[in-house]
RNA sequence: GGAGGCGUAGCUCAGCUGGUCAGAGCGCUUGCUUCACACGCAAGAGGUCCACGGUUCGAGCCCGUGCGUCUCCACCA
């Protein structure tokens, strides 16, 4: 059994050939397979070109915890994996590309575009799947897909197509959010509002008829759009412009007139109280002119210039025809004053391009009626969010949510099942492609647009099952039963997926979403691109190992909210790391060939009780934490567990023993494997490739602690007397080393310890720990000694007496002692006061008041201790 | 305008249902070539749990107000 391991940890050697080892055995597929309960996670589909970034890295972590330990809980359990055709993500890259060729999109035209897209996908589209598996992903690779696949695609017809029908999709002419750069529209959540310093321009519109030249005065933040203006409102009861309601202005630089209308839309004291209305550009206005039947006048080209309807601007970018138009209306008179101004300008999630609202004729998801059940399965509580408070965000956004803008000027996307025939204009929807025009005969040509990207991810939960059909995979692992993703995309896909499950499924598509936050820099800055402070995950797991990595996105994680990276967080972890290996190398060192399998031994000295006591402990309480998702409390636990319970206390403990050989030998190693490997357990949906390799190396059942079984608490192994007796010597060795560390004494200078105690066998037992771990020479058990002259430490069960003469000044003995004596005062004090309170006596359980009690008895006896020795000194 | 998070040791953060909750890691100080580990061992210093009120026998924990800070939603031209 003997295995000669390395000193350091070295992660290389380790994890790639462990993770092609479980790959092997197949232990990441799962089956439907009705006899058994499943636990299915589905994988927020990343990019499909994208590249591995620390937001994964946690996202990723998460779930593999997860499944890990609901798969080693014997739960079929599948964590389904895939990618996201991340629609104007993929097509702006490839079309950044083809620039650099000198080529656009036009000149290639659809087919060849789409087929330069494939490539793409097709080259980059493995890289991160490679890249999750470096994190030790234990995904079913084998189920892995893709949301333009076959089925992904059947799936998004085949809702598309049901839901129109239910006139749940409609196409209408509304205003949308226009990006000039990307030109296509994209959804209100798509677009990103920031504040920037503008400008508020009083420009005069001259009443029409007026003899005594009066006007109109309105403030504008976007002057340019005065082009597309078709009518001035003022507020019905705005006593001030009464008179011109029902009048006409001049829009100035432009031979129109204009009506003055009355709207409750614009409010007495903001700005004039007069303001332009451009039904084309802008989604108040839009509704404005729909009551008041004004003309919609676009006078934006797809890339914000200015078109025809612009008369001598045409052609000129928007902001050059701003600074145009603001100088003409300077120079013919209209500019009445310019005040800065800061307002918020939204801009496209993408590329950051400050958007156009724009009408366009586009497809919509009638969202009310999808949102109300939406809202209610969460109410009901059918689908969890963990943090709660963001249950808050999710019912605020579903129930004022507008209509789902799903049609996109791309062609990297699900074409829009809709056709058109050119001949009489008739308009079919339909799963399969419809080439002839069942009205007239003529030929039928497919909607030019493709749907937003989160159309399909939205279906993502169950297309992946196999749905539409009604498949085995469909019927055993749906719902699902975790998703993990940050808040940031609650709106974009939690929210859709929500509705689109209960509307298609019905049925909720998981009962709980863990929310994590963003992993930002060491300053607490987001990670971004732009700013080039992105830490890569695979240098980092380079570096320091998976391990690592995970140990510390998992640790001190809490849920829902953000942390920060840093590398002496990731290199505390690589410590823990190799502590473990180390402690792991020490039992394999003492291991003989006799030792070959992972029992417990028939007798059980009270160290080994205390051991087994705190593992039985720890399995309760991480099997508690995981199941309430406090993932970071749990690997805490495990974590002290073993640096602190197990290799600072026990293994130091257990040496004395293996020295001796024999039987007792025997049983420390027993219990050392014992405990060892099914701590490994608890710790190997954390760090799994550490923890399957040192597994591997230990005396084991099974061909690998992935699918072995996680522990149990054992009523059998709770020796909590016993445990408790034992502290009493460990508290006893602690105190000596303090008393020693403060006089300076040299672990290597021994003295004797004279124990006086009311409980002495335990000490008895314990004499070979005393001497090893508190430096004595020898011990000495009795009920009371008289050495006045040593030195003397005081515990709640035992004053300890070592006599170092040499050693002792009497002044500083006798402050130290009163200084104790004021400290265990103040104590009884504080509990006296509690216990002196008729209402804590009254109101507070039972069982409290008698651990008080408790503890007040133990002070009372230390005090007494401390009081004898200053007596006995003062003598 | 609305909603929410955060404020705990020098730094980064945990603290479950109010009662051994004053915690961890890093950093710092002092010892230690202890036969697994210096990526280590041992001992320590360090906190008005943002402030003020309230509830309670009892408050980092619950409620209110304020301050600081971050975020999301809305988008008044």
């Amino acid at each position: 059994m003997r295995k000669e391991l390395e000193k350091v940890y070295d992660p290389k050697q380790v994890e790639n050939r462990t993770y092609e080892f479980w790959q092997k055995g197949n232990y990441f597929h799962a089956e439907p397979d009705p006899k058994r309960k499943p636990y299915t996670i589905m994988m927020p589909p990343p990019n499909v070109t994208g590249q591995l970034h620390m937001g994964h890295a946690l996202d990723n972590t998460l779930q593999d915890i997860l499944i890990r330990w609901r798969r080693m809980q014997s739960y079929n359990a599948l964590w389904m994996p895939g990618t996201d055709h991340a629609s104007i993500a993929t097509e702006s890259k490839v079309v950044e590309a083809m620039r650099e060729e000198g080529l656009t999109k036009e000149q290639l035209g659809r087919e060849g575009f789409l087929k330069r897209a494939w490539a793409w996908k097709e080259q980059y589209g493995g890289r991160i799947v490679s890249q999750l598996k470096k994190m030790g992903s234990s995904c079913d690779w084998e189920r892995e897909r893709f949301t333009m696949d076959e089925g992904c695609s059947k799936a998004v017809n085949e809702v598309f197509v049901r839901l129109y029908k239910k006139g749940l999709i409609y196409k209408g002419e509304r205003i949308i959010n226009w990006c000039p750069h990307c030109k296509t529209s994209i959804s209100d959540a798509e677009v990103e509002y920031e504040e920037k310093d503008g400008a508020f321009w009083h420009i005069k519109y001259p009443v029409v008829g007026s003899e005594t030249g009066e006007y109109l005065e309105v403030a504008t933040t976007r002057p340019e759009t005065l082009l597309g203006d078709t009518g001035i409102a003022v507020n019905p009861n705005d006593e001030r412009y009464q008179k011109y309601i029902g009048k006409k202005v001049i829009l100035p630089l432009c031979d129109r007139e204009i009506p003055v209308i009355e709207d409750e839309y614009c409010e007495m004291d903001f700005g004039t109280g007069v303001v332009k209305i451009t039904p084309a550009h802008d989604p108040n206005d839009f509704e404005v002119g729909q009551r008041h039947n004004l003309p919609i006048i676009n006078v934006f080209n797809e890339d914000a210039t200015i078109n025809e309807n612009g008369g001598k601007y045409q052609g000129m970018d928007r902001y050059a025809c701003r600074k145009a138009l603001v100088a003409d209306l300077e120079a013919e008179g209209y500019l009445l004053k310019v005040e800065p101004y800061k307002h918020n300008v939204g801009s496209c999630y993408r590329c950051h391009t400050v958007i156009e609202p724009r009408v366009s004729l586009q497809w919509f998801v009638k969202m009310e009626p999808l949102a109300k059940p939406a809202v209610q399965a969460v109410r009901d509580g059918r689908t969890k969010f963990i943090p709660e408070r963001f249950e808050k965000i999710y019912f605020n956004w579903m129930e004022n949510v507008k209509d789902w803008c799903i049609s996109r000027q791309l062609w990297w996307g699900h074409r829009i099942p809709a056709y058109y025939c050119a001949d009489c204009g008739e308009m079919v929807v339909s799963k399969d492609p419809v080439a002839v025009c069942p009205k007239c005969g003529g030929k039928m040509e497919q909607d030019s647009d493709t749907l937003d990207t989160w159309f399909s991810s939205a279906l993502w939960p169950f297309s992946t099952l196999g749905w539409p059909e009604d498949t085995p995979e469909l019927r055993h692992f749906y719902p699902t039963d975790t998703l993990v993703t940050g808040y940031d995309i609650i709106f974009f896909w939690v929210a859709r997926m929500i509705f689109s499950g209960l509307e298609q499924m019905g049925d909720v598509p998981y009962h709980t979403v863990l929310i994590h936050g963003l992993v930002r820099d060491e300053q607490g800055r987001k990670m971004s691109k732009s700013l080039g402070n992105g830490i890569d995950p695979l240098k980092v797991i380079d570096e320091y190992g998976a391990d690592a990595l995970r140990l510390t996105l998992a640790t001190g994680n809490s849920p829902g909210n953000d942390m920060r990276y840093s590398d002496a967080k990731v290199r505390s972890s690589r410590n823990f790391a190799n502590k473990l290996w180390n402690a792991s190398r020490f039992i394999l060192m003492n291991l003989d060939d006799s030792d070959t399998d992972v029992s417990l031994p028939d007798t059980l000295t009270i160290e080994d009780k205390w051991i087994l006591t705190q593992y039985n402990q720890l399995v309760k309480e991480a099997t508690e934490n995981l199941e309430k998702f406090e993932l970071g409390m749990a690997v805490q636990k495990i974590y002290d567990f073993i640096w602190d319970v197990l290799c600072d206390w026990y293994i130091e403990l257990t040496k004395s023993r293996l020295q001796a050989g024999g039987d007792t030998s025997k049983a420390a190693r027993q219990i050392l494997v014992y405990v060892m490997s099914n701590t490994l357990k608890l710790l190997h949906p954390f760090m799994p490739f550490i923890t399957e390799e040192i597994w591997q190396a230990l005396p084991h059942d099974g061909e690998s602690i992935m699918i072995s079984r996680w522990p149990e608490f054992d009523p059998d192994l709770d020796f909590k007397e016993e445990a408790r007796q034992f502290t009493k010597v460990m508290d006893a060795i602690k105190a000596v080393r303090n008393r020693r560390a403060e006089m300076n004494v040299p672990p290597s200078k021994k003295a004797s310890l004279h124990i006086e105690t009311s409980s002495p066998s335990v000490f008895e037992n314990c004499v070979p720990f005393l001497e090893r771990l508190a430096s004595a020479s020898n011990v000495e058990v009795g009920k009371e000694f008289h050495l006045p002259g040593a030195v003397q430490v005081i515990t709640d069960s035992a004053k300890i007496y070592i006599p170092m003469e040499e050693l002792i000044d009497k002044e500083k003995e006798l402050a130290r002692l009163n200084k104790e004596k004021a400290s265990c005062e103040k104590d009884i004090g504080f509990i006296r006061k509690k216990l002196d309170n008729p209402g804590f006596v009254a109101k507070a359980p039972v069982q409290l008041v008698e651990t008080e009690r408790g503890r007040l008895a133990t002070a009372q006896e230390r005090l007494a201790k401390i009081e004898e020795s200053i007596a006995a000194l003062e003598k």
